[in-house]
Order: C-alpha cells, then structure tokens, then sequence
DNA sequence: TCAGAAGTTGACTTTTTGGTCAGCTTTTGG
DNA sequence: CCAAAAGCTGACCAAAAAGTCAACTTCTGA
C-alpha cells in the first residue's frame, strides 16, 4: 500500500531512503512475519507463509534474508528498542500518581496499537525467551532496576505505600499486555466480538483506579475526584 | 515410567481403569503433548517430537489419536474443566476481602504448580483462540458472569469500591497468570535464573495488598496489618 | 488353552518445508 | 547511453514431516 509517485520530477529523482526497494521489500517481509509469528510462533511459522504475506516469491523473501531465524531475530531487536519507551514516565522527578496514571495509559496505548508486535513478545516468552541474547536480558534487567529504584524513592519519601516494586511493574504489565496477548479473553469477559476504543479506555480507568488506590498512602484523597 | 507389577496375583488380575494400557500410553501422550504445545504451539509442534518425549513409536502415537488436532482438542477440553476451580472463591456469602485474597492465592498456586497448562492456555490464545469450540466459550463466558455479578452485589452492598469488576476480573488472570505464561520475565525483573517458591508468596502478598489496597472501601483500615 | 481383541512397530509413501541457484529484468551512477 | 549492481523468480533439491500399513506380539475373557 502507499505506493506515492516521486515527489520530485526533476531530473535526478532523488529517492527518500525508505522509498529504496530494499527498504520497502524488508519492511513487508518484517510485517508479514511479526504478524505470523505473533500468531504460530517460531517453529510454526513456515517462510512459504510468510512470502506469500507479503506477495513476494520464497526466494525473494531469501534474498533480503538468510534464514528464518534472521527474520526473527531482527524483529526482537527492533522490538526491544521500543522496550522501555513507556517506562520513561516513570521518573524520579515526578508524582507517582500521574507517573503511574501516565505508565498505564501509555502501556494500554501500546498494546492496543502495537497487538501484533505484543503478541510477538508474548510468544517469545512462551518459548522461554531463548531468543534473547545476554545483552538483551541486560537491557531489560537494567532498565527495570532503573525504574524499580525511582519507586523504591518514592516509598521512602512516604509518596507510596511499602510494596514490592519489582512485583508492582509485574502486575502493570501483566494488566497491560493482557488486553493484547489474550485480546479473546478479554472479548469475551466482555461480551465483545473485538475489543473496542472505550474498552481499552475502562480498561486504564479501572487500571489506573486499582493500582493507584492500592499503592497511595492511605491519608486523605486516594483516588480521581469524579465518581 | 513407573511400571508397577499386577497389586492381585490372584486368578482374575482385575487391574485399575488407570492401570490400562490404553489410559497409560494416552496419559503419557497427553502429558508429552502439553509440554511441548505450551512452548512451541499448535503448529510449531511435531507428531514425532510428541513420540519421542512420551518414548513411544511414532506409528504407536497415531493408534491412540487420529490426529494431532485430536490430541491437542483433548487437551483444551481437560484444561477448561478446571477453569473455573480457583473462581469458586469468589462467592456471594463470603467477605470480599477474602475471597479475594483466597481467589489471587489459589490462581498463584496453579500459576506454579500447572505453568505448562497455563502457557498452554496462553498459547491457544495467542494463536486468536480457534480451537475453543462455541460451547467451550459460553462456558467461560457463563462462569465468569456469574463470579462477575457476585462482584457487582459486594459494590451495591457497599463492601468494594465502585470499580468495573470485568476489568478487576481481567487485572486478577493477567497478574497470576503472568508468573506462569512470562515466567523468564519475571524471573529476570527479579534477579533469578527462575522462580522460587519465595518469589510466589511475595508476589502473592503484593498483589493481594494492591487489588484489596484499591477494591475495598476507604472507609477505616485498608490492609493485613501486618507491616 | 486359545481365539480374537488390543497393542506394537519398522518400514514405507506422500507431502511439506527450508534452502539453493542460474538466468532473467530492473535500477543506478557516471 | 551503458555497464555494473541490485533485484527478481521459476524451478529445483535434500531433508523433514505427516501419515499409512502389514506383520508381529501381548493381553484378555471364556
């Protein structure tokens, strides 16, 4: 799709770098595996299926890579890359409760554009993360301790009550990814063929909601102020 | 394994319906399957990977199942009979606070003790859920439904906070299940090679702390006293 | 004891799959 | 304009997979 003419007709045409055949080809392929691999997972996701996903010729597919696992492994990389990016609003300089509010939203924000690519993750793990090199376990490792440390501050600074940080992160991304991994299952807790906009949207408020009153300190308010 | 000599030497040998040959070598099959299908999925998984595991001729796996569907439909169905055990918790007599803990505690404990049945499950969902039949989820459409309106009555009762118990429902599964599906995950977050028992109470005793922290009423005291 | 039922299995066929390749066409830079 | 580089692909192959089967052994009830 998105076939744009050239945009200058000048006499050079000089192509924008995503427009090179290359470029465009690889990112076909790349969307049509992550999107079968999400689905089949490694071992069941056959590279006839995925040329044709892409409408191009097998060989085709094995001229941009050498192997299935080439495939994969670019698609983790690119994946992880994008990792921490809701994690960022966790910071040391903020109030926990639009941090957290911020981290949920953005999560839920996630999983409900990027379902493929979640689903992708999820199957990695299912397979036991084998894929994922040591430096790559690093990263992850790393920057969750980061952010477990801004909420260990906070539980000192009296901001939020004492909880296990690690476990905490664990149930945001539990809750988080949930909407896109078992996307059926939550249709289905809600009456829904397909998971709709205002669904994910009671989803964060319900997220945020529970989250947020089981870790603010238990003083005055606890929660949004609207009913 | 565990081949024991006939319990009566007498003249009639009536040996146990689980004694059976054929219940043997199904239940060696099935459990050989699980396995594998948990990590590797449907279609990820091979006739003859399942042979090997349960040690048995390959020719010998297709005279007790037609097909590879029919051993993995075998399956889905003795997995969903025990759906709902854990939801039984929840239930209108008791005390919120309670049941809700029992309820996190007992999905905790089958997240440990049956993680490949759970990646099983998780996979099936991944792969969009087409394996479960129309009957298959009325049926957890049902059950939920049911422990869904028993939430709804502690709110109108006063006992919870108005909060959408669809989506407490949802934030429940995902955050138990999660240490069984995204075990590595976890493992990693928390600085382990893998999951000990420790790490299942702790993250039992955080997530009851932050779902009771933000269900129940703010009303006096919100928590287990203990520190 | 013994005939039929149940269970076992090596060897086989067929189908699918990952991967290769030679020769073709298109694009590109000068 | 043109030669080289990049891109394309039908046809092919070897390996692996699914699935079959006939001959065999073991079990069972009468």
């Amino acid at each position: 799709m998105a076939r744009e003419k050239r945009a200058t007709p000048g006499r050079k045409a000089a192509k924008a770098p995503e427009e090179r055949i290359r470029a465009r080809n690889e990112a076909a392929i790349l969307k049509a595996a992550v999107n079968l691999f999400a689905r089949k997972g490694f071992d069941g996701t056959r590279i006839a299926e995925i040329a044709k996903a892409s409408k191009l010729p097998k060989a085709n597919v094995y001229y941009y890579f050498e192997t299935k696992e080439a495939i994969y492994a670019r698609l983790i990389e690119r994946l992880l890359s994008g990792w921490d990016s809701a994690l960022e609003h966790i910071r040391a300089d903020r109030e926990p409760r639009e941090a957290i509010a911020d981290y949920i939203a953005a999560k839920l924000e996630y999983s409900r554009k990027n379902a493929v690519e979640s689903r992708f993750f999820a199957n990695e793990m299912l397979r036991g993360g084998g894929f994922l090199s040591r430096t790559q376990r690093r990263h992850i490792q790393d920057v969750t301790h980061e952010r477990v440390e801004v909420v260990e501050n906070w539980i000192r600074e009296g901001k939020l009550r004492k909880i296990d940080p690690k476990h905490l992160f664990i149930m945001l991304w539990a809750s988080t990814q949930f909407y896109a991994d078992s996307a059926e299952v939550a249709a289905m807790t809600l009456d829904r063929t397909s998971l709709r906009r205002t669904d994910y949207d009671n989803a964060r408020d319900t997220i945020v909601d529970v989250i947020l009153g089981g870790c603010l300190p238990v003083a005055g308010e606890h929660g949004p102020t609207n009913d």
